[in-house]
DNA sequence: GTCTATAATATGATAGAC
DNA sequence: GTCTATCATATTATAGAC
């Protein structure tokens, strides 16, 4: 992932005077970058992991692309695209780790379901600053759609697991609403653990902490519907 | 709270010349504010509040006070200085704001822990972006610990609520680590509140919900603990 | 498609009057 | 202690050359 999928009629600035077209045309041959929306995106991601939103700017992305400044707006129509850009990206690449984790945690729901919290804590060590674009920016209407697209596809995945491991006929809106609690607990903790004062050493028993505490919430709630 | 009792030496910038004063002089009147320190500090609570910390400037915080762009570097050295004594005026805040909570909350000690679930929850709906401030910014060296104080305050209220909902005896390291679980759920639950696409219309359902989630994470917790 | 150059704005921070 | 005035800097975004 992380490549130029996620650019769209929405997130992409159409040609001059026209309306947004279906399908870009492919890049000709010529420039100095094959693909420049793919490397700023990237370098957007690489930017906003390091020094979080607060420290992104459609300048600096230029710069490490290697371009001039007034280069983004030719592919972006305005800082907030970019970010929204940026945004749809991590989310779309966070879903693919979340469901190969569950993939290879095996066949039990809840293991499976606890892998996914443990490879959140190890994307979010990965990506740090970068990770919270997601949930606390708010874009602007055009982009906003491309965001929740993607994030409704995240939430889909692990809705998917997460009915698996409740009991069976749980009605979709309690699943949801788990789910919820689950990807919120896994965000909180994997936040702090890159803000907080605890050294990112050890990623892995911290990603083991994090599905023990997904474990412990899904055993909690299933003795909870038991009685 | 959110009064002036967070203002300390460390964000304090000193008189011309001198070193860091042990207490500060008490203010003489016939100026605009009586406690100038204090409002900018509410305002700047305020704005953060509004915009996050993205959207966070002092001379914003400046105007909203009142007094010119340049007031504010008479009580506080630079930017950082500012944000750093939000910071520590929110977690005070909160950190009161949560053992009261556990307080009204009766003796059970799993209700008393679950409840301060739910005040978080509360909380943070009633701050929104400027919450995460406590988490997301890194202080410069001069501010963090400050930051730290507050933030080991905030913590020792919870270790004592979960060394009593927890089986006697329990190590202080077992206690730390499942009270870093239990605030990074109820943070991150109520993050993707505000943040999030959900309505925050219900606050109590939203605070049960977080407060019930906190439930089955110490009753999941427990039983692991037990076999 | 990318560049150079530039405009408009906002910001952090300081100097000096009062 | 606060104000006015000011500077240097960084940013978003556009215009026009190539």
């Amino acid at each position: 992932m992380l490549d130029g999928s996620y650019i769209n009629e929405t997130t992409l600035r159409p040609p001059r005077g026209e309306s947004f077209p279906v399908s870009r045309p492919t890049p000709r041959r010529g420039y100095h970058h094959g693909d420049l929306p793919a490397v700023l995106v990237r370098e957007g991601v690489a930017l906003l992991a390091e020094t979080g939103v607060a420290g992104f700017s459609v300048a600096k992305v230029a710069a490490r692309a290697g371009v001039s400044s007034a280069a983004p707006y030719r592919h972006f129509a305005d800082r907030d695209a970019l970010l929204a850009a940026c945004a749809a990206a991590i989310l779309a690449d966070l879903t693919g780790v979340l469901a190969r984790a569950a993939e290879q945690a095996g066949p039990d729901p809840v293991e499976r379901l606890a892998a996914t919290a443990g490879a959140y804590a190890r994307y979010v060590l990965g990506h740090r600053a970068g990770i919270d674009l997601i949930y606390s920016h708010d874009f602007g209407a055009p982009y906003r759609e491309t965001v929740h697209e993607r994030s409704r596809r995240f939430m889909d995945v692990l809705m998917a697991l997460a009915a698996d491991a409740l009991p069976a006929g749980t009605p979709w809106a309690d699943v949801a609403e788990f789910v919820y609690v689950h990807v919120s607990a896994a965000h909180g903790y994997a936040m702090l653990l890159v803000n907080g004062t605890r050294p990112p050493q050890d990623v892995e028993a911290h990603a083991a902490r994090a599905a023990a505490a997904a474990r412990d919430h899904l055993t909690g709630h299933l003795a909870r519907l038991r009685g």
